[in-house]
DNA sequence: TATGAATGAGGATTCATTCAT
DNA sequence: AATGAATGAATCCTCATTCAT
């Protein structure tokens, strides 16, 4: 219980170490650590002195970076959500064809699954969150479906992908991706550029117009799949 | 929270009414009212009080039948997981195509994600069970994935379906009907079956040989998405 | 929980048996198996449950011969406490000298104590009694005491015990004697006569006055240290 | 119950004061309250929220410095067979003749015996601790058995002692010292040193083999019978 | 007389959270 | 900014006991 692990992941308050970094580094740990935590063990089962204990700090110092354990889940959640909005806003500002925006959308959204935050979208509760942060996520959730619908409205209108039931093609396209965040293991055969290429074509093939090769894709700002943490601060 | 409140669901305990039903009812009907309040407010949320008010009977009660929660927990699972596999046995039996099997299974296990059982298999978290129990759900879940992946291979082999790769044809195929499990609502404007008929067609398009017609399929019976509790007892 | 052992001891209500015995003899039945696991246990750690298992019967069934635990309980500790003073009762109607009636009380404690309802005399705890029943055992224990002390003191007038703390050599008797209810073991080395014999002589032999020989006893009937339990009915 | 009583012992957690003692001082504070209670109404009956109300702290409080009741249990029989084994080590030091060392050895268990700790040793049950304790336990038993056999053994040889069955004879001093801490009161007439005394000489005097006078004592520190806990951590 | 089913009371334990230092 | 200590709320589970049959 008292035995600090030798530091799990990467943690700014390694002991013997100077523990001078900024503020936002430090709460961006507590996201990192928390949220694969949260992950191998499930919200309710993971504590936050084990969150604590990885960081090789105590329990009550994360309430200086947080309100309560709630407030990390959300964190976590915010952060995926907000990286795939970004992907979104980058890929509709290409202004591509349905097709193609459906494909890069499926690409990036793959590739953030496959990431710790990314999986949180999909692997966290909703019900463990408080009511108004609830409808925050949902109101997430349903950007995401929109962006894939409209996606797919906008390729039927421009010919590049065929008549279909709209709602139900987002939705199975989704779960597919969603599926992700439970199978994919960092360690496994595939990276995930792989699995995304592989899914933006699989995905799509049965409702894309014409030749399903793939156009070559524009090229996007890599996606820092285990990148910056965004400050989003306790207010 | 001592008021019972006037029978959830459908209660063998009705208070002042015959209490003569059988034990295994009574069981099932346990198993049915826990299933939904995990589902509406996950498993740790959810207390093992509410499910016994939710039944009018009190909380050691539930004792009789189960010897902890968390053996309520996997005997849902179970369920779930058990009308799956038979499923899977009766359509294993018909020995069609690789192509037809596969759209049976799809068709067989959207229909059951659509009902609470099934959608436990995916929405529990078993992080939550018991060591053992949960090399139980892993075993199922590997019988799950090899039921698809064999028909797959045997469609490729067989000249139904296309040539791909059965791992990630696989993955895509069942994500797209776990997330089922997480979208339907009873009170959604498709039936768990016409889901079932579209995804058939629709999860299988892209790597189905010819044309994508859907034979006409093989009359089963029909499943039993709220069906009787195979009764699995207290040992 | 359900299974049934195949009857622990000797039990009235084997299974597919006749089940006609008479109503005292099921009561002693009961309390043989519950001394024995109170014994065994500890009070609270053994429960009517096991007690009614290992009789082959249900738990409320004990209800018709008890009241409650306790009163097993205070059953068991009374028929240790009976078997005690009947023969006190006996030895003192023999009029011996005190050094003599001191030594076939040791002998007659010692076997008793060899004894499960012997031991429970000394192993079960007070406070787990009613107060009321509290009163009654301490009233048993002050007439086993004052047995002793009578002895000793009538010795010391009889000048065939050495002049000496009568509370204290008492003490020390009777804390050797009620530690044979710790570590007798029916399966030892030594009989509990054989036992008996050894602490008559020992346990008195710094305070007899001559030759540590020890008289012939008067032959007493033996003590059936296993012997048919008194019925004290329920009330 | 939830009205705080007004400090029993002496706490080191009196409401309103200095709160700034030792964490050890606290463990300590807890263990002394905690077998006093476990004498008082036995170990089941007791309840963690009596101890804490008698230390003016909550419940949870405990688990500051004890993983659990049977831990608290356990840690006061460690206590006091520390007690024992210490005074065994220090007596044996002497090398003292088999008689010497048997009188010293009763003293020094008797004077024990008298105090709470002590009494835990022979009052608390065994099968209320895990079954990796009771090892413990059983071992600690034997080991102080040994020492009394040992003396006993070593007095036959070097002729301090008479020739006995050195098993039954050690069963019949323990049996008397095991005693006191049942009969033992500390308000009684005879103080724990005057108790001592007596029974240094009385379970002794029939295997003495000359004088029975006793040798005037090596003089051994004072036992301190309600001294300093020792620190025994939470591992 | 015996039982299956149910209950009420209670206790240990966990853990997020707070507070004084 | 960080910590040790403490708390309060909650939950699971056990078990003696009762009751209708």
């Amino acid at each position: 219980m008292d035995t600090r692990t030798p530091a799990h992941d990467h943690s700014p308050w390694l002991p013997f170490e100077s523990r001078r970094r900024a503020r936002d580094e430090k709460r961006e740990a507590v996201l990192r650590t928390a949220v694969q935590l949260f992950l191998e063990q499930g919200y309710h089962r993971a504590t936050l002195n084990e969150v604590a204990d990885r960081l090789n700090i105590t329990k009550p110092a994360l309430y200086n970076y947080f309100r309560s354990k709630e407030d990390i889940l959300f964190e976590c959640w915010t952060i995926g959500q907000e990286r795939v909005e970004d992907r979104i806003a980058e890929i509709e500002a290409f202004r591509e064809s349905g097709l193609a925006t459906l494909r890069m959308l499926v690409r990036a959204y793959a590739v953030i699954m496959a990431s710790t935050f990314g999986a949180s979208l999909v692997r966290f509760n909703a019900a463990d969150l408080t009511e108004a942060n609830q409808k925050v996520t949902l109101a997430g959730k349903r950007r995401i479906d929109r962006a894939f619908r409209k996606a797919i409205k906008q390729g039927i209108a421009d010919g590049s992908i065929k008549s279909c039931d709209v709602k139900l093609t987002a939705f199975a396209i989704l779960g597919a991706l969603n599926w992700i965040g439970h199978w994919y293991k960092p360690d496994g055969a595939l990276s995930p550029d792989q699995i995304a290429d592989d899914f933006a074509v699989r995905l799509t093939a049965d409702i894309a117009k014409r030749s399903p090769a793939i156009r070559p894709q524009k090229k996007l700002p890599a996606t820092k799949s285990s990148g910056t943490v965004r400050n989003t601060r306790k207010k």
